[in-house]
DNA sequence: TGACATTATGGTAACGCTACCACATGGGGC
DNA sequence: GCCCCATGTGGTAGCGTTACCATAATGTCA
């Protein structure tokens, strides 16, 4: 592997002068500058970035931690962080969790070591001491997704409260009297946020004995099992709320197999769109948040941080929007076509 | 930053005996490494990874370069990857290409100036030279999914022609005579070869001529689109075959919306398969691979030949598992309910 | 003419770590 | 007594790059 020094002795300059050439960076006289261009071409000199790094402290690198991988709305995520840091010249690394806060220490010290210049952390847990350690390596950090209880760090999350608040409005608008919720794990503040704005509604309406919340994991097989749990009880709800797509997938399951037809028997709302088409059946009534533009301004403000933006931190809520479809039972009762249907959804924006 | 050498000084120790301690190696008195240790807790010092890379000359590190991380085939395949890489402790790096040769070759490049151990590489292209680079640079690669036109790495991939000449028997013995293959771009080898493969099962029922290909992208809109056009097609196809997940899920959209009836008008049957309830109506007929054991696999071969292992290149092709389901008409023609079907499938392992 | 910015190039050291070699001690086997 | 091996510790140098400072030539302006 040739180096900057090889490269330097074959163009008869200083090391120091390939690395301007390299980094486009100082002056460089345009002759000078074609002979270490030609030495890089022959030698097949690759820049050591660990090198670079090790000299200027900075990796430009970010790293993304989130929860689930397999979930489109972490990927949608993702794509928008990485588009925002690959403009800026950075790289993204992705880190899984699987939502458990062991992990999650894991990735933090793991990246540490590595020296990512900043993270996007979508939090498992508490994550306020995570955060201050992270700080105190001298690496930056903004939240996605989810609150923290300190105002630690900035955050980017989607509206949980007012897109639960409308779902939940729309199924009294129904007639639905008896509703239960369907969430993930009580510590992560998306699942409570959830909860609550679903529960202020019905309240809203006189309705707040008629709601019963189940938490469990994000996760479709805890989507399952909730549904079945909530099918049990009496009086029977005649609506559930999934606070997240794959809960809603599970909870679909669970009712498929017990007969139960959707939304003739039971109506069915869900926070987090699934991708188009990645269900052939999108006839779910959801409330969608801007994935993309969450990890896009994530990112973003990730990298002000990094070039010494020293504002106050902030908390940037985005808004969501509801879309309405034939789950909810908004469309009538008709039965469905057998591989979906066509016809083009109601939209709010919230 | 507390640094090695910060620890040393405060454990009264020289760096090296630091560096034993923290890595493990060496001999070093029971005593000398807990009066280090406490050092390096006093201090907060963590490793910095940079600088042990440089002199080392190993990063620990391997990528994974795929052509699309929305893919659930992807995504599983990558957790396989993950999960063999953690266990020799080192770390993935997942890039996306989108299937563009460009995109490859810029991560590539970025990968050999991060200078990781090892890249498992999803070509979007004739990947000979990019691979013969990698390893002009002391970066080892594994090829997974699809073949090489020149035996320079170790190959992982399913069956792609087995899988493929099983579905089109299948649909051969369904009493289908005229099909089309809706498939992805012709420079990737499973597109090719999942074509051949159907063609030849057509040839063997002697109905080599009533088979048409359609080349375009693994993108579900792709799908659309090629669905489309060989609905066009006179005499009208009654079976498709979907050569991936995307494709195949393109395909249904478009019959729906065509209100053609699968599989009563037309059957369909797809390569890869979806996960488990991501598709809340699970009634595709497919031939799926073993995405787990394909990242697995992958990244075992390539940490052997990190250690040293000089074997002659070997093509590892991993078995498939055919899986009837509604879409062929396998189970006759009545209307699906609603939100899908629980029957069990019927699954063949070839 | 001198002062000063602009352009162009290089020398030296340092980033934080480990490879390599050297050396010291103690014990066991013959 | 000797050799040899296991155990324990450290010194020196160097991985490949860039930060920082120095130097020098040229041009510009008062």
């Amino acid at each position: 592997m040739a180096t900057l020094q090889d490269v330097a002795k074959k163009a008869g300059v200083a090391p120091i002068t390939v690395s301007r050439v390299v980094n486009n960076s100082g002056y460089v006289a345009q002759e000078v500058r074609e002979r270490v261009e030609a030495a890089v071409e022959e030698l097949g000199y690759v820049p050591n970035i660990l090198a670079r790094s090790l000299r200027s402290r900075q990796t430009n690198t970010l790293a993304l931690v989130l929860s689930d991988v397999t979930n489109p709305f972490f990927t949608t995520v993702a794509r928008g962080a990485g588009d925002s840091a690959a403009e800026a010249g950075f790289m993204l690394i992705l880190c899984n969790t699987d939502e458990r806060e062991q992990e999650e220490q894991r990735y933090l010290e793991m990246l540490v070591q590595r020296r990512v210049d900043g993270v996007l952390l979508v939090p498992a847990g508490k994550a306020v001491r995570q955060i201050q350690q992270l700080r105190q390596h001298g690496t930056q950090v903004v939240v996605l997704d989810r609150r923290l209880s300190e105002p630690v760090a900035d955050v980017v999350r989607g509206d949980s409260l007012g897109g639960s608040r409308a779902l939940c409005r729309h199924l009294v608008q129904q007639g639905h009297r008896v509703s239960a919720v369907l969430t993930g794990p009580k510590q992560v503040s998306t699942s409570r946020d959830r909860v609550q704005g679903f529960r202020e509604a019905m309240a809203e309406a006189g309705l707040e004995t008629m709601c019963r919340a189940f938490y469990g994991q994000y996760s479709q097989s805890s989507g399952y099992a909730m549904a079945g749990e909530a099918l049990n009880q009496t009086p029977r709800p005649t609506a559930l709320f999934a606070t997240n797509n794959f809960i809603a997938i599970g909870a679909l399951n669970c009712l498929r197999d017990r007969g139960v037809k959707v939304p003739e028997d039971v109506a069915l709302v869900a926070f987090d769109d699934l991708p188009p088409g990645l269900v052939t059946f999108p006839f779910l009534t959801v409330v969608s948040q801007p994935a993309y533009e969450m990890g896009r301004k994530g990112a973003e403000l990730l990298l002000r941080r990094l070039n010494g933006d020293a504002e106050p931190y902030q908390e940037v809520v985005l808004p969501v929007e509801m879309t309405l479809r034939r789950s909810s039972g908004s469309f009538g009762t008709q039965p469905e076509s057998m591989i979906g249907d066509a016809s083009p959804p109601l939209v709010e924006r919230l």
